[in-house]
DNA sequence: TCAGACATGTAAGTCGTTACATGATTCA
DNA sequence: TGAATCATGTAACGACTTACATGTCTGA
């Protein structure tokens, strides 16, 4: 039966804040929210098809000059309407699969050495995505401070109607900044979190009395 | 194409510890790595049956008086390699699939009281998982603590081999029951990340001058 | 000139979930 | 008596991924 299809939902939110295609579709859901949720071509497309045949949304060819063709998606009243329900559903717990801390789990039963490596390589893999996180979040945090969005998170975030391009940035648009930051933190936290248990544990895997049967209790600073 | 099955290597990984039965290592899955992995029956069967069908495990029918049939799979050598290999291999990156985080995200072009109530319903499902955690955790620290595994966790960590019954724990049991306290650790840490940034982001989204076109600039705390 | 971004899509395949089916034993 | 746990499985199904296909435009 397989679970529920969330895809679509998630589409419909994007295209309530604005026209979008379904490559721009696919760079916000990169961009901003990679590390908690994927969509991929093969479904993306298939999907918004579907979003049009059942009236949730519209497909309207945007001017290009050649090349290839380009559509945007537009959410219907009808596509609101879902996507405000979906909102108030209660939502499904945070699915996780992580082979990395299931590998450390499985190697309980091998030397403390080898779930050390583990560990490290763990820790090297969350340091990299940690100091792009860090990157992007010094670029929000300035856009926050100074009010003004910059040039590459702008098509993503902000509306692109032309009567409303030179006005002043809006308390809504500071508020979708603020929660792109906010998302942002999220990961950014989660990252932090890793690597304190990453620490934790290989300091605990370093101590000698582990078991402590008798001997002297090591410091148990952690 | 779908992703690569790591079922069968998580099977094999637990069978590499001692026999088991497709319902203790479901059981085994639920209570020590429900925050990072999962298998479901309609899965763990069927793989369990492949495995058997190409030697990497065997199976073999247990005692038991009337009543359904059990049976106990074990390891071979061959799976034993290929869980082995798998070990060496590089890892995935974490999966995740956060429905909530995903709606947050959503509500950023609605008003700031809705995020706070999506937040805040977050919130609680995190504290109740946060109190089973550490309630876990206490009895887990107190086996580590006394080197006696108690009644309830010796099922899924300890071996069940008849002479080794009255031993005092190994060393090597000793780890798996430190691997398995981490392994929890892990689920607290994020869980208090979690809350932290909820905490955050709802003093964030109350602050009135998140814009701060000019006006004076509210207290900075986070 | 050539890599990389822009841009849209299809085909194939499966992993993993949900729902169903069955029945014994244990304990309150 | 009846719920919970122990215990093993099947059927159906679909959401999603990976790999493939195609071509333009832009800037170093």
């Amino acid at each position: 039966m397989a679970r529920k299809p969330k895809t679509a939902f998630a589409i419909l939110g994007l295209l309530s804040w604005r026209p979008m295609s379904g490559y721009d579709i696919k760079k916000v859901v990169e961009m901003a929210l990679s590390h908690f949720w994927s969509e991929s071509y093969g479904n993306l497309f298939p999907t918004l098809e579907r979003l049009v045949e059942q009236g949730f949304a519209t497909r309207t060819p945007a001017p290009t000059e050649g090349g290839r063709p380009k559509y945007l998606y537009s959410a219907t009243a009808k596509g609101r309407r879902a996507f405000e329900q979906w909102i108030q559903e209660p939502s499904d717990d945070p699915q996780v699969r992580n082979e990395m801390l299931l590998k450390f789990f499985l190697t309980a039963r091998r030397s403390a050495k080898e779930s050390i490596r583990l560990l490290e390589s763990f820790r090297q893999k969350q340091l990299q995505r940690y100091e792009a996180y860090r990157q992007s979040e010094a670029v929000l945090a300035e856009a926050l401070r100074t009010g003004a969005a910059p040039r590459e998170i702008v098509p993503f975030i902000a509306e692109e109607t032309a009567n409303t391009k030179r006005k002043p940035r809006s308390t809504a648009a500071a508020k979708d900044l603020l929660v792109f930051f906010l998302t942002l933190r999220h990961g950014i936290l989660a990252i932090e979190g890793r690597l304190a248990w990453i620490d934790e544990s290989i300091r605990a895997l370093k101590r000698p009395g582990t078991r402590s049967k008798r001997g002297p209790r090591q410091g148990q600073t952690a």
